[in-house]
DNA sequence: CGATGGTGCGCC
DNA sequence: AAAGGGCGCACCATCG
């Protein structure tokens, strides 16, 4: 027997800005009434909720959307969840002793630099050291706190005055690296299967996106040598290979969908890469030439411009002046006219609906869009902005999930999906179906959804998810 | 002692 | 952080 009703699907999908869709949350909520612990009663006040919720489910045209794309994907995650990922416990094994070492020297460098020791966690600590005990200037203090603020960038704007900032920031990094990944991924190894399975949750983000949990496998690093190695922790069986599928611009390609802007979906018919282009307008560096960092540095400054970085923000990332980064926003959505009239519309569409929409239908409300407090509006505009498209990303990647699993099973293949991370799939496959699983995958993601602009996916293979990306 | 809030930061 | 969005986790500080 199938599921017909799921009501944690249903509450997500009605209302995705809840706290909670566990039954028992669900059922008070919904029916106002405290969930029975006797079984028969709970099964009862279930059927009477899915009753509810199914009705509802059709009169927010979200029949679709759960049938054919939620209720499916909930069987996928559950297989990939239980077929886990393989970590090589030796690589982080030999990064902690490693990272041991240079966390205790640089320990000692930021106490003398300091002039005592401190705890170097605190950045409660931290803040009165650096703008009372040694009278750096600045000292900006963080609203809900009074603390001094002491995150990165503001280290860095002091690090020409004291070597400490820069020190700290080191140790933050290798820190961070170490206690939430290398010290923390091998205790996740099941004791059974000898490998990691994390939760992917499919009620949590607001914009329809999955997340992922115990272990979040969704943030593992990638920026620095450091992060490279330990994603290179994350390794196929022998005898197998990882395949990594990246789609290539998501969000823009479904913003030129979406806005109809004629440059954009040109850009998109000549297979242009729009995330270099920025990087070679902001830091002067052609294509060639371009570093990860760059390109990653670029792709923050486009989905930033778009979803409504100030000018204020954007010179703060960049290092020019506020002046031209309000040239260049300008100058952005004036090449693209239509992006700009479509932000607007969405902007519109929450204001008279209180809610925006996917591509797909999904909802999300927003709630504070005609707020009087300024900052809450805005941050509201910005979220009427951002949904439809992250959002219309995660429809997509979902539907792919479902679609690509559906081929390996009537295809009796042996790979197997083993993460998913917004808009990547990465696959674990026996080195003699290599070929036919790329063939696969290509085929359903680039072909999940014909739109204005061609889907193009990033396919790489490796023994690790390093080498595979 | 555990829960909660805040800060900071890893990724997309 | 006043002003890209979306997450989860580690750690400190504080509260009850
Ligand atoms: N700083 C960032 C990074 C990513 N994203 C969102 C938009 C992206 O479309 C999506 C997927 O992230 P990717 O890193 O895969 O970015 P792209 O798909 O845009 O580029 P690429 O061609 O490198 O895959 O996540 C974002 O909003 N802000
Ligand atoms: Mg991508
Ligand atoms: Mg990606």
């Amino acid at each position: 027997m199938g599921v017909a009703h799921d009501t944690m699907l249903y509450s997500y999908l009605l209302e995705p800005l809840a706290g909670s869709h566990a039954l028992e949350d669900v059922v008070l909520r919904r029916l106002g009434r405290k969930l029975p612990s006797a079984l028969g009663e709970a099964a009862e006040r279930t059927r009477e909720l899915s009753a509810l919720l199914a009705p509802e489910i059709a009169r927010e045209d979200l029949q679709r959307l759960y049938e054919e794309i939620e209720l499916p994907l909930a069987a996928v995650l559950a297989e990939v969840e239980a077929v886990g990922v393989r970590l090589d416990p030796q690589i982080l094994a030999r990064m902690s002793a490693e990272f041991d070492k240079e966390l205790a020297a640089l320990t000692g460098e930021i106490y003398d630099l300091a002039g005592g020791p401190f705890d170097l966690d605190s950045p409660k600590q931290l803040g009165e050291i650096l703008f009372e005990k040694l009278k750096l200037p600045g000292g900006r203090r963080l609203k809900k706190s009074g603390q001094y603020s002491t995150e990165a960038s503001v280290l860095e704007s002091l690090a020409e005055r004291h070597e400490l900032p820069r020190k700290i920031i080191e140790y933050r990094t290798r820190a961070k690296l170490k206690s939430t990944y290398i010290d923390a991924l091998p205790r996740y190894i099941h004791p059974a299967t000898g490998r990691l399975h994390t939760s992917f949750n499919q009620t949590v983000a607001r914009t329809g996106r999955l997340s992922s949990s115990n272990p979040n496998l969704q943030n593992i690093p990638i920026g620095d040598e450091f992060g490279l190695r330990i994603r290179s922790a994350v390794v196929a069986e022998k005898g197998w290979l990882l395949v990594s599928a990246d789609y290539s611009q998501i969000e823009l390609r479904v913003l030129a969908h979406m806005s109809g802007d004629a440059l954009l979906i040109e850009a998109f018919t000549r297979n242009e890469d729009i995330h270099s282009r920025t990087a070679q307008e902001i830091f002067g560096v052609p294509a060639g030439l371009q570093t990860h960092e760059h390109r990653r540095m670029a792709k923050a400054i486009n989905y930033g411009v778009i979803y409504g970085l100030s000018s204020f923000g954007l010179a703060g990332r960049t290092g020019t002046s506020k002046t031209e980064a309000q040239e260049y926003i300008d100058a952005y959505f004036a090449r693209y006219g239509k992006v700009k009239e479509f932000l607007g519309g969405l902007v519109e569409e929450a204001r008279r609906n209180g809610r925006v929409r996917t591509l797909f239908g999904r909802l999300r409300p927003i709630p504070e869009i005609n707020s009087k407090d300024v900052a809450a509006r805005n941050r509201a505009e910005r979220e009427a902005m951002n949904t439809p498209l992250q959002g219309t990303a995660a429809d997509l990647l979902k539907l792919a999930m479902v679609k690509v699993q559906a081929r390996l099973h009537r295809e009796e293949m042996h790979t197997r999906m083993i993460l998913t991370v917004h808009d990547e799939l990465v696959f674990e496959a026996p080195k003699d179906e290599l070929a036919r699983a790329r063939e696969i995958v290509r085929a359903e993601m680039e072909g999940v959804y014909p739109m204005k602009v061609p889907l193009r996916v990033d396919i790489g293979v490796g023994s690790n998810w390093k080498e595979a990306k």
